[in-house]
DNA sequence: GTTTCTTTATGGTCCTACAATTGACTTGTC
DNA sequence: GACAAGTCAATTGTAGGACCATAAAGAAAC
């Protein structure tokens, strides 16, 4: 063992240039995506089981622990769920709306996201959210729709907090009732966001409250109609004025940002 | 050892009236969810150092194994990085837009979201891109759009596949003109979804190839000149005229799913 | 039939040991 | 003094083994 290769070798400084630092994956990293590509292409179906951990590690060579690890990884992407117990084991899943919100809120807290921008993507998606909504909304959209509208009503001038969360499943009512998951997701998530923004500057005065009634009473009538076009508009007017109010508290305030890490680089 | 409670046990039922199932959540899981709380929270600033994994085993009492599946977890989610060696460790790190574009996929992929909705979500996106890039965009932005422009220029006569690609960097440079990074991250990740779909649909005949030069050339007057009403306009009449082309296409097949897991529930 | 117990394959947890990595430190050389 | 090479040490990466906890199927008891 004594004719080792120098990193300075000029020979194989020759053979290797152009070759940047050599990375070497973990084990658990390569596992879990090998797995992934497996579950994303043909091999899988929802539901199927994976190879037990035992079988893993017989198949793969690999450790218990590298294995598990990358099971954790697929575990936390929303692809697989591990149940313990005979006849236990992993199997397939789909992400879910809630995973991706959650993943959605970690890069938003994580960037420290300002109140603006959020406004300005829900500018973006509210209004086409309402179109599809007025167009496909089946007959239960309708009814859970009602049915909060009536909540809110009750809770405006009773429970502010309340209000402010009926609020939030007002418009992940219309989200749904969209019928586009990917649309819905985007929506639903901003709107938590939102939410969770508006319990730290109290915007809901009285005023805004009753404004809020009266736009979601035409918004409400615009899907019921069908009319996607008006309940384009209503919705666009609505997150317009929304804003605007959020504008006026900014131009006082400096600019707000979300809570979450305070953010320096190192 | 012989006065075991006994599930069935009378009195204990009375006790435990009301009470589900009790659920022992993973001490990796508990683990990952304080850590995450912890970074979230004003603990840790970007790039600072957490424990070392076996300071984490004295002050949890976990094992090293449960203390790097926690770990594990947290690096999927893009809250940590983890260096080996010495003066290595784990520190606090921010999800990249890469990382919750790589979530999007997964959503979409697991879902089989359609083609269709996935233009719906562009046709909400992409003119709020272009409207906030004609009202920020810098000098860099514009001469990063110019420089593809030129080169779609150049490889729609040449090269299809190139022009596809170049396609999708086009959209990402706007998206990044937003100066929005939430904006910019859903209207990415979308940008690219469409892309892989319509590597496997080809979409892109001479004439479409010269529609879509044309209108990249007055979308990016508008934004140069700053005007986000017309750029807003020009890009929703973009937009709308691809999914006009879609729909027609998908009037002649069946609807059309991105590659991905084939979807039967268990 | 219903309940209860037993069985057993599976994930969950812990432990120990060693290998690989890597930046700081030390030494050598000119 | 400056630069190169080698050494060191703390940290993650990996392996292997042992045992516990869980849970569903099946057997046994009533």
């Amino acid at each position: 063992m004594t004719t080792q290769i120098s990193p300075t070798n000029s020979h194989a400084e020759t053979l290797l240039e152009g070759l940047g630092r050599i990375k070497v994956p973990k084990s658990s990293d390569v596992l879990a995506e090998r797995l992934k590509q497996e579950i994303l292409g043909d091999g899988y179906n929802l539901g199927a089981a994976l190879p037990t951990e035992r079988e893993l590690v017989s198949t793969t060579g690999l450790s218990r622990g590298s294995v598990r690890e990358a099971l954790r990884i697929l575990e936390a992407q929303g692809l697989v769920n591990t149940r313990a117990g005979r006849y236990g084991g992993t199997t397939v899943s789909q992400p879910t709306a809630d995973h991706l919100a959650s993943h959605i809120n970690l890069y938003v807290k994580g960037r420290s996201v300002t109140l603006r921008a959020l406004v300005e993507v829900r500018l973006a998606l509210e209004p086409m959210v309402a179109a599809l909504a007025a167009e496909r909304r089946t007959d239960a959209d309708l009814a859970n729709l009602h049915a909060i509208a009536e909540r809110i009503e009750w809770a405006a001038d009773n429970d502010l907090s309340g209000f402010l969360a009926e609020n939030v499943n007002w418009h992940d009512a219309i989200a749904a009732a969209s019928h586009n998951d990917l649309l819905q997701a985007f929506a639903t998530s901003v709107s938590g966001l939102m939410f969770e923004a508006s319990q730290i500057k109290e915007f809901a005065s009285a005023e805004v409250r009753q404004r809020v009634r009266h736009a979601h009473a035409r918004i409400l009538e615009a899907i019921e109609a069908g009319d996607s076009d008006l309940a384009r508009r209503r919705v666009e007017r609505d997150v317009q004025a929304y804003a605007s109010i959020l504008e006026a508290v900014l131009a006082t305030a400096t600019d707000v940002e979300l809570p979450g890490e305070s953010q320096e680089p190192a």
